[in-house]
Formats: structure tokens, C-alpha cells, sequence
DNA sequence: TAGGCCATCTGGTCCT
DNA sequence: AGGACCAGATGGCCTA
């Protein structure tokens, strides 16, 4: 399911990818960061010291059973001694500081596989985690009920429990309205004054707005105020009319793993030709002119005039007839 | 300025 | 003995 490009292996296969990381071979970024850490070797040298200090001073606080044993005059460490305990702990402590950078990488790897990545504005690694869970857990969902997947289901367990800023972010790189996805203090997903199917698939002039079973009426009372977000409509195509005002997050990079839609939600990684080279993954957007992909292939044909932000497209031989798509996205 | 996030240091524990 | 892993402490940076 997973057709990912995995271009880091060795962050996937090798168990503790980190351990061995060589100082003198740390990418730029993280050795840029060892150079600015480098700036406070006053405060390192100072706490060796201290360490040391009080690692003599421990040494003998307690014995076996715990009871603080008699504190005879301490063995002094000769200077090889000093020096050798120094050597050693700045070993560990090159050697966590490679073990954290490691993990930091596998976590970097995992922003770019979650559906919400973005080089400015990058998730925090609490909420990285939080996303991948959810993320795990709606596919998983997905296939488990065995047919075609909600959409807006599907979104609202991606932002189950993750904070405000986030969810704007999830919810700006899928281009809805974030309002419509807010989670309240549990973790619920809200829909504080309208349906959320109104955010996502807006049918002016039409009555389709509010699907049965999803009133707007009964959802009023859940409103909150919320973090100006302004989407002007409940949706805008991304590339022609980018609210002057939005809170949307600036994406400048990819912003996250190419999800399509045909039958299962699944990551694919392909990379067409004219989409930002660099990029690992295809996110299509098809608000952008000349973009058909989605006319013709979208399972989640919205209308006509209104784009979906993404090109949510199928494989053509696992994929039935667009009207049988667009039924079940609709019913 | 408080709070969130992060990198790093550190000592303890477990394992080889 | 030494390395990996872990969690607590600390201080820096950034933002609301």
C-alpha cells in the first residue's frame, strides 16, 4: 500500500540507524547545528567539571540496601583518572548527540510521509507523531470497512487531537476550512456552525450543501471562537485565488505525500515530470490551468467549476466508472 | 514575558 | 567495560 519513495533505507531497515552516525559526517543541516552548539563550550567545560565533581560525591552515597553509607575520605582520582571520566563522557556525549540527530532524521522522514508537510512551517514532533497516528489509524479504517472511503471522515480522524495551529495546517495543505475541522479539548472533531460538507464541496446555488444526516442545525451549539482563518469561501482553488487574507500557512516547498484516491486512500509516489523538481512526492494540485488530471480521473468529482485542491486521482485499471465514483462520494 | 519547542548534557539502567 | 537507551535538567530561540 505504502508506494513510497523510501530514499533513506538505511533510516528504514537498520535498527539503530543512528548509532554509528560519524561526527565528521553529519548532514549540513544538523552539523550546522553541532557548529552552533559548538558556541557554548564555556558551559560544557564548566559542567564536566561539576560532573565530575559530583559523580565523585556520589559515588559512595548509599550501599546495597540503600542506608547511606559512612563517608570515609574520598578516594581522590588521580589527573589520568580526571582526564580518562572527561574522555568518556564527551564520547557519550558525542554519541547521544548522534543517536538524537538520527532520530531527528527518522522524524524528518516522517513529516515527509504525513499528509501535511511543508519546509517553513514544520510540524512539531509531538504533533508529527500525533498526525502519523492518525493517519496510520484512518487508512487503516479505510481498509478495514473495505469500501470506498469518506473523505470527510477520513480528514477528521487526521486531525483528531492534534492542536489549532495544526489542524489549520493540515487543513491548509488539503485546502478546506479549517473551522470545519476544529477539534475540541478532547480531541473531538467539531463543526461549529456549518456542515462540514459545506466547507468541502460548495454547490452554490444548489441544495446539495447540507448531505442528510448532517444538518448544520444540531451542530451550532459546538461553536467556538476561533484563530482568524480566513478562507473567504468554504473552499478556494489554491493556485488561482489565494485568499489575500487567508491564515493559511505559506507553503513553499511540498507540502505533503501524494494521496489518491481510488478505493483506498494510498500514498504513490511518482514524480511527474513538470511538478517541482526536488520534490519527493507528487501532490497535485488542479486548480492550476491546463491541469486536466482531475477532470478525467478524479473519483471525487466535485463540480465542474469547483476544484478540489487535489488531484485526487485513480489507477485506471483498478477504477470503475466515474458515475459509480461520484455516487458513492455523494450518497 | 510566559510558554512551547528544541538540542544538549547527564547519570542511571540494561545489554552484549 | 563500553555502548545504547532513557528520562530529567537546563538553557536558547521563537512567538503570541
Amino acid at each position: 500500500m505504502l508506494t513510497l519513495p523510501f530514499d533513506e533505507p538505511h533510516m528504514m531497515c537498520e535498527p539503530r540507524f543512528g548509532a554509528d552516525y560519524p561526527r565528521d559526517s553529519l548532514p549540513e543541516s544538523l552539523e550546522h547545528e553541532r557548529q552552533r552548539n559548538a558556541d557554548r563550550p564555556v558551559m560544557r567545560e564548566a559542567e564536566d567539571d561539576i560532573s565530575d565533581r559530583e559523580e565523585d560525591e556520589r559515588d559512595d552515597d548509599q550501599d546495597e540496601e540503600g542506608l547511606p553509607k559512612k563517608r570515609g575520605p574520598r578516594k581522590k582520582k588521580s589527573g589520568k583518572e580526571q582526564d580518562r571520566s572527561k574522555l568518556r563522557r564527551m564520547e557519550a556525549n558525542a554519541r547521544e548527540r548522534s543517536r538524537m540527530h538520527g532520530l531527528n532524521a527518522a522524524l524528518e522522514s516522517l513529516r515527509k510521509v504525513v499528509p501535511c508537510y511543508s519546509k517553513t512551517q514544520k510540524l512539531s514532533k509531538i504533533e508529527t507523531l500525533r498526525l502519523a497516528k492518525n493517519y496510520i489509524w484512518a487508512l487503516s479504517e479505510t481498509l478495514s470497512a473495505g469500501k470506498r472511503p469518506d473523505l470527510l471522515a477520513f480528514v477528521q480522524t487526521l486531525c483528531k487531537g492534534l492542536s489549532q495551529p495544526t489542524t489549520n495546517l493540515v487543513a491548509g495543505c488539503l485546502q478546506l476550512n479549517a473551522r470545519n475541522f476544529l477539534t475540541d479539548q478532547n480531541g473531538e472533531v467539531m463543526f461549529p456552525g456549518r456542515s462540514p460538507y459545506d466547507a468541502m464541496y460548495s454547490y452554490p446555488g444548489t441544495d446539495m450543501n447540507t448531505p442528510p444526516g448532517h444538518s448544520s442545525s444540531t451542530l451550532d451549539s459546538g461553536a467556538k471562537t476561533f484563530r482568524h482563518y480566513s478562507y473567504s469561501g468554504a473552499y478556494e482553488p489554491y493556485f488561482e485565488n489565494p485568499s489575500p487574507e487567508s491564515g493559511s500557512p505559506h507553503f513553499d516547498g511540498q507540502l505533503s505525500p501524494p494521496m489518491n484516491f481510488n478505493g483506498i486512500f494510498s500514498l504513490k509516489h511518482e514524480e511527474p515530470p513538470d511538478y517541482g523538481k526536488g520534490s519527493h512526492y507528487g501532490v497535485r494540485y488542479c486548480g492550476a490551468p491546463g491541469r486536466t488530471a482531475l477532470a478525467h480521473n478524479s473519483m471525487y468529482r466535485v463540480s465542474p467549476e469547483a476544484r478540489f485542491p487535489y488531484d485526487l486521482h485513480v489507477r485506471s485499471q483498478s477504477f470503475q466508472a466515474q458515475g459509480e465514483v461520484n455516487g458513492s462520494f455523494h450518497n
